[in-house]
DNA sequence: AATTGTAGTGTAAAAATAACACATAAAAAT
DNA sequence: ATTTTTATGTGTTATTTTTACACTACAATT
């Protein structure tokens, strides 16, 4: 076998070191790529940035940063997010790792994707640090770089299997919802219109909900009672009876 | 701000820019490793072979090796377990990345996990090309290096998952199967027992097997009926009417 | 002819899901 | 003061899905 001048060899003749050899050459860089989903009370949005550097300047883009050696991509995922929105405390998500050679045009580059949630109204003059960081309703979004419309597929696919069956839906929310709007978020994650009664009776059933006595009067006449989720309940149920969230 | 040296800086000045440089020194050593699941009609197993070269030399582990240049994760993943097992044409599915800075303590290195699904007994001879490798009963697999042993439980939870809403489980599985080998096999996956008249009511109702005139007679005297999966017919209904293999 | 061990089969109860419509509250308009 | 407006809040029935459960059939071996 021949052996490139900077190869490590492993210290064996089997077919291990075929596989064990690494070459100086064969590092990559290892970028993340943030899906941010959003939602207003109303519909499902994400955040994209238009790309004032190239390669694609110009065009619309995932946020996205470069894995620095001292961290582990969790922490790479959480930075690139705080440098763009100035949030922390962000529910995310690993995805998906892409890594089509050509993928990017210009350099060799594998991307691990993430995804986040958040209460677009909680949050959005917490800082969006870049002006051309823009809101597009789902379905309505440009046509991204390189795979990034791809990875906002896998997402959603994810977002909708993870909503039946975690609580995650409430990280889109702002603390204090009303029933229409949790409804409104599923129905904008599923994409598909649910009945309103099973809807509740389901919710209910669940019995992690608190209901306050307080009202939400911005949409109605008759104002809509507010609920807050109970974490803690939750995570009581879960831990003592094998609980599980099913919507 | 400071730029270091070898820093490939953005044309911009705003937060973007903060992201998107990139420096030599930031590039990594990407691994794959490969969760192997087999399946010898009564048991579901895994591949893992004991390491002749460092670090951890003479310790149990996945099979890995590392990314190349001109090679795609996918690539790469099949490549490695066609060096090991000499098998081709093998369901092979990226789980997750590891990236915690010191999970491999002799370098940094980021390691994209797959997992496969093998048939043992059609495969067994086709050559293991490794003598250290050895097939474990899941649930009797030795303690492994760095993270393995998180791959391989996240691994198993993937396939439980699949198990239930793809037919996956007939990659596990000779072409011809009994019934009872079908429901040992998911048995094996879901790790609890499955009611047998349930178990086949519930396949037949999916209508995607096609039973055969033959018999398998290794087990019983009165022999048991063999079945084949019919693909075309399950891609068939996929297609035309919405259908989706849940069990 | 009797024994042995797995294969093969159906029904009824229980649980989960889906379908469905009207009265109520409270502010705004008259 | 009365009427209008608009979203809220609530329960029952039918359908579908899931679960529980036990005996006969077969074919080789003794």
């Amino acid at each position: 076998m021949e052996l490139p001048k900077d190869a490590v060899l492993a210290d064996d003749k089997d077919i291990n070191s075929q596989l064990n050899f690494y070459q100086k050459e064969d590092q990559v860089l290892l970028a993340v790529d943030c899906i941010i989903f959003g939602f207003d009370k109303t519909n499902l949005k994400i955040l994209l940035i238009k790309r004032n550097f190239e390669p694609e300047k110009g065009k619309w883009s995932l946020i996205g940063g470069f894995l620095k050696k001292n961290e582990n991509l969790d922490q790479a995922a959480i930075r690139v997010l705080r440098t763009l929105t100035g949030l922390s405390d962000i529910y995310m998500e690993q995805l998906y790792t892409y890594s089509k050679v050509d993928r990017d045009p210009g350099q060799r580059t594998i991307s691990v994707a993430y995804f986040a949630l958040i209460d677009v109204e909680s949050h959005q003059f917490d800082g969006i640090q870049i002006d051309s960081a823009r809101w597009f309703d789902l379905g309505e979004a440009p046509s991204l770089i390189f795979d990034h419309g791809k990875m906002i597929q896998k997402a959603i696919s994810r977002l909708q299997r993870r909503a039946m069956t975690m609580p995650i839906g409430f990280e889109l929310l702002p603390e204090k919802f009303t029933m229409r709007q949790l409804q409104n978020l599923y129905e904008s994650i599923l994409d598909k219109k649910l009945d309103k009664r099973n809807f509740i009776n389901k919710i209910n059933s669940l019995d992690v909900l608190i209901k306050l006595d307080e009202k939400d009067m911005t949409v109605s006449r008759k104002g809509a009672y507010l609920y807050v989720f109970d974490k803690e309940k939750y995570e009581k149920k879960v831990a003592e009876d094998g609980f599980s969230f099913k919507l």
